[in-house]
DNA sequence: AGTGCGACCCGAACGC
DNA sequence: TGCGTTCGGGTCGCAC
């Protein structure tokens, strides 16, 4: 699943591949994928270049002369780089064609990512853009930051991680590994945390990221065929998706609960409930 | 305003 | 074995 290092990843390899190559054909074969005009995506798209590859979040964004195009991988999204010629795979959704001969396809077996293509100006205006909050490494995001995002919320902190208006690029798996490193209840509500419980969250979620992109540096290494990476990660994870499982910490078997209908995974000797 | 939940997908894993 | 059912990921949009 593509979390915030991946797409990281598959920026700076496409970066390298696919800029300034003038598209000379756009085909798109799962329509619902695209969230703007889909006869305005083609024909804004056809004879421009990508001049640039930024990031915001989640978000990828190809950047032409007066177009961005928002691009959101969602849990099994990828990119490959193969000649014209070759047959279309069963889960390419978007093919763009560049005049050398070379194509970028978009491939996603669950169908979940999503495309839209916005004029330059309107970025800032735009939802997805507008509502990402701080990076993990960023050096704004400070306990200080979020005591005081926390203070209102008696919603559970794994909700809360998840929120990408306060820190942008956790997902389900890595909240559920961030609370187990802060060793922090996962259902604690987010106003009863501590300056303490805050930093470790924040060292957390850099530890974890970093992690993650050292296995995904090994991972994409190995693969040369898609630029997507894919998991080794999933190897390294200390609760997620093992119920039942003895903590690596004390053994004590790990609980699986649902909270805000996320699955989630947590040692209940380890993160256990305050007072 | 903030919060909660269903919808979107389909392959994998599971139950019978 | 094969068929049917359930689950899970991130984000949006709608209902409170």
């Amino acid at each position: 699943m593509p979390e915030i290092a991946e797409v990281e990843t598959v920026r700076n390899t496409l970066k390298k591949r696919i800029l300034n190559k003038k598209i000379k054909e756009v085909k798109v074969f799962y329509e619902p994928m695209i969230e703007s005009n889909i006869i305005d995506f083609k024909n804004n798209l056809l004879g421009q270049s990508f001049i640039d590859i930024k990031r915001v979040g989640k978000w990828l964004i190809f950047e032409t002369e007066n177009y961005y195009l928002l691009s959101h991988l969602r849990m099994e999204g990828k990119y490959f780089i193969k000649p014209t010629n070759e047959i279309k795979a069963k889960h390419e959704h978007v093919i763009f064609t560049f005049d050398d001969d070379t194509t970028l396809r978009y491939c996603d077996t669950r169908k979940f990512g999503r495309m839209n293509l916005i004029l330059k100006s309107e970025l800032a205006n735009t939802k997805c853009i507008k509502k990402q909050g701080l990076e993990p490494n960023d050096k704004n995001l400070t306990t200080t930051y979020l005591l005081n995002k926390f203070k209102t919320k008696k919603t559970p902190i794994k909700t809360v991680l998840l929120d990408q208006t306060i820190i942008s690029g956790l997902g389900n798996i890595y909240a559920n590994e961030v609370l187990f490193y802060a060793k922090i209840n996962p259902l604690t509500p987010a106003c009863n945390l501590t300056t303490s419980d805050c930093k470790k969250i924040i060292e957390g979620a850099n530890y974890i990221i970093k992690e993650a992109i050292k296995m995904g540096g090994t991972t994409i290494r190995s693969y040369t065929s898609s630029l997507g990476v894919t998991g080794r990660f999933q190897q390294n994870l200390k609760v997620h998706k093992r119920e039942n499982e003895l903590c690596f910490n004390c053994n004590t078997p790990i609980n699986n609960i649902k909270i805000g209908g996320r699955s989630t995974y947590y040692c209940p000797n380890c993160q256990k409930e305050k007072q």
